[in-house]
DNA sequence: ACAAGTAGTTGAGTTGAATCAAGCTTGCTA
DNA sequence: TAGCAAGCTTGATTCAACTCAACTACTTGT
């Protein structure tokens, strides 16, 4: 469990690691950044210690003045109703950006709590800021962070107010398996950061539906399920059932791309 | 109709029209930017003919070259399914900002049409690029607007997954009643731009359940709808309703409120 | 001014997922 | 390693919202 949590981390860990040595450096900087730009984004990163499970990064409320990148291990991110119910809004894996949303407030709207051991990079925002009048990628590359977070959120409201429970979790299972993909991780077999009360909290679905479906989608030999770990048996069928084409799972980026 | 259309738009219309004198600017321009920074921008701005009711402003898949200030009237984007149907993600008034989920992509992820009669200015993404790199201010103005957007999508992700059709159909009456206000327009009184049919794919819920909440609501006198006319009567009830506070529905951003 | 189509309302019946309830499994800690 | 709590699964029942259907009220075009 250890060791897989650190396969996603830098290679050499302790105060020496750098950005330009991350494995995870062509994920959440995919631009093209010059070795300069690297060296100038390094000098304000802050490495901080690895997060136990159910330590927050951050509190709905508290002031905001960093975003972070997932280093190892995940996080979900979580708004609160009125009636202090919890409404998870995303989950977060190893180079991703977490806290965005927060840019234009002095405190941030969503609160992030670790789902296992987690280690992230933070980047000081009002350096982050500094950074980015200087470096023009840099600056696209958070338009481009935001921007893909928005058409992601779209695509969520989609599955809420459309998709029915089989759909919903047949996308929320494509997606995972993509994103892992993405990142050097196998797509067919990995295992769930997160709770299947968690699951139902973010499809908005109960926890007994995202059983009965799991239960269902083994019988149609889709998954194979064992506690927390999932084998994808028949990812075409279940992208399928998501009703997505492959590239709307994860679409890269045109930075990426190009 | 049309005169209450033009309510928002800029003072001075035709070819002299200018940002500095334009109703909108402190709402599309909320920031204290200088005399010369609006100069700047007004000079990259284009001032497009009006859309009629019905005409995309953009579809989903077009070339991504501007974003879009609406001046007058009022816009819905959507996505499509893969079966083809939309699933509208955002209605937008005047002085709000179209088009940034597009910024890190080739084209528009979404599509957006007019309905009604509406006037928007064009401001050519590559320039607002080149200018944002000049203008600390503007930058942050559009992260600012993006961050905002991202959290009302994480609130959309709430009423879609854990409200009921009465707290729906609640939120988006207290929603729009404060947008309305915020653009000097009664809070209590204002006129439905979009159709039922409309309002429940957006809220995603049948046509048939937002006619008979709003029954509902006219018997409970929380407000009086004729057609696409609504008054609120009891907007305190209807925000209780809406499971929310005040400041939720519209939170202003740190920017405007410094 | 009228016909035809579109948008909105209301009622009846159906249904997918929620809730309630009970048993099972896993993992922690004392 | 026994005991307890939390997480997960499965079954039975309920219910909020959907679908289907019929009717009414507006638009719009000729």
């Amino acid at each position: 469990m250890s060791s897989q949590a650190q396969k996603g981390a830098c290679l050499s860990l302790g105060k020496e690691t750098r950005c330009m040595t991350c494995s995870l450096s062509s994920l959440c900087l995919p631009l093209s950044l010059n070795l300069e730009d690297i060296d100038q984004l390094d000098r304000i990163i802050k490495r901080r210690q690895p997060l136990k499970k159910g330590d927050h990064l951050f509190r709905q409320g508290d002031n905001f003045d960093s975003v972070y990148a997932v280093r190892s291990g995940s996080l979900k991110n979580y708004i609160m109703t009125n009636d202090g119910e919890e409404q998870i809004t995303n989950f977060h894996l190893p180079s991703e950006l977490v806290g965005l949303d927060g840019v234009d407030c002095s405190s941030y709207p969503v609160s992030s709590k670790a789902l296992e051991t987690t280690t992230v990079c933070e980047i000081p925002y009002s350096r982050l800021q500094n950074l980015a009048q200087e470096l023009p990628d840099l600056r696209n590359q958070i338009f481009s962070s935001m921007s893909k977070e928005i058409r992601d959120d779209k695509q969520m409201m989609l599955l809420l107010s459309k998709k029915n429970a089989e759909e919903r979790i047949a996308t929320f299972l494509a997606n995972l398996s993509s994103r892992f993909k993405r990142r050097g991780y196998s797509a067919y077999t990995f295992r769930l950061p997160m709770s299947r009360n968690e699951i139902g909290n973010y499809l908005g679905l109960a926890v007994e539906t995202v059983s009965r479906v799991f239960t269902r989608f083994q019988t149609l030999q889709l998954i194979a399920v064992n506690g927390k770990e999932v084998h994808i048996t028949d990812r075409q069928q279940l992208q399928q059932v998501a009703g997505v084409t492959e590239c709307e799972i994860e679409q890269p980026s045109k930075l990426i791309a190009s």
